[in-house]
DNA sequence: CATATTTCCCCAACAGTGTAGGGGAAATCG
DNA sequence: CGATTTCCCCTACACTGTTGGGGAAATATG
């Protein structure tokens, strides 16, 4: 049985994986932002969010050398491991039902399409 | 801006939403229960979070007269409130950015065709 | 060399959410 | 009435979310 991830530490577990190996905690942060949007996304919580899931062994991390470019310090790369990609797994199917579920009453909110049918209050008997 | 609702609160959100007229505790709870899939949910971490959502304000409940079945006791029915429904919204937005995020890298997990190509650990420079 | 600037990592503390397990009330049935 | 069924709710604790700020390491500049 996977372990159980939070709603933002799903956002992050989905950041690292799309970002593949480009993923520290500038990348992560700024993948975390577009995924979350319109909510902000402070880095510091980038960064404990990262701790955590790592104690958990759910993803890995090193440090890289430093690149040339001007301020270029060391990066800590992360990677999902074996864990995280199935609670990723888990948590990603479940996001899928609720949103199929809720698509299915309001339409696709993408399409600005939303047509709300008038919704009769409950009457029980 | 919506409220935030955390990941139990946005999937009880989705179950009174699909149950209509017919959102009261029990089937709240089944609706949750499938949704969660494969996670256990507690009849009592649904009542603390409906009563949660209901302190923000984001659903509201009425109790309705007992039904003449056996043990049929009156039920309190939940319905969403137009912040409930923008908080909804805008999570299941989000839900639907995860679950294609990973849906573009693994394929569709539910079609059982999941090609996860190798990955080439990060060599930064 | 000293200082400024850029990029990046990380901590402490608190608020909010998730979860378990059990308690108990109100209704019908025999 | 006692048994049974359906349903509501509380308490207590662990875990997750979030803020705000601190500070190190690298290159550029004069």
């Amino acid at each position: 049985m996977p372990e159980s991830v939070g709603q933002f530490e799903q956002i992050i577990l989905t950041a690292i994986l799309s970002l593949r190996d480009e993923a520290y905690g500038v990348t992560i942060h700024e993948k975390a932002a577009e995924l979350a949007k319109p909510r902000k996304v402070s880095p510091g919580a980038v960064y404990v969010t990262l701790d955590r899931l790592e104690d958990k062994g759910l993803i890995s991390s090193r440090l890289s050398d430093p690149t040339p470019e001007r301020g270029g310090r060391s990066k800590r790369y992360y990677r999902l491991e074996a864990l995280g990609e199935r609670a990723l797994e888990e948590s990603a199917a479940t996001a899928k039902r609720v949103w199929e579920a809720v698509a299915e009453i309001w339409g696709d909110l993408a399409e600005g399409v939303r047509r709300r049918p008038k919704w009769n209050p409950a009457r029980p008997r």
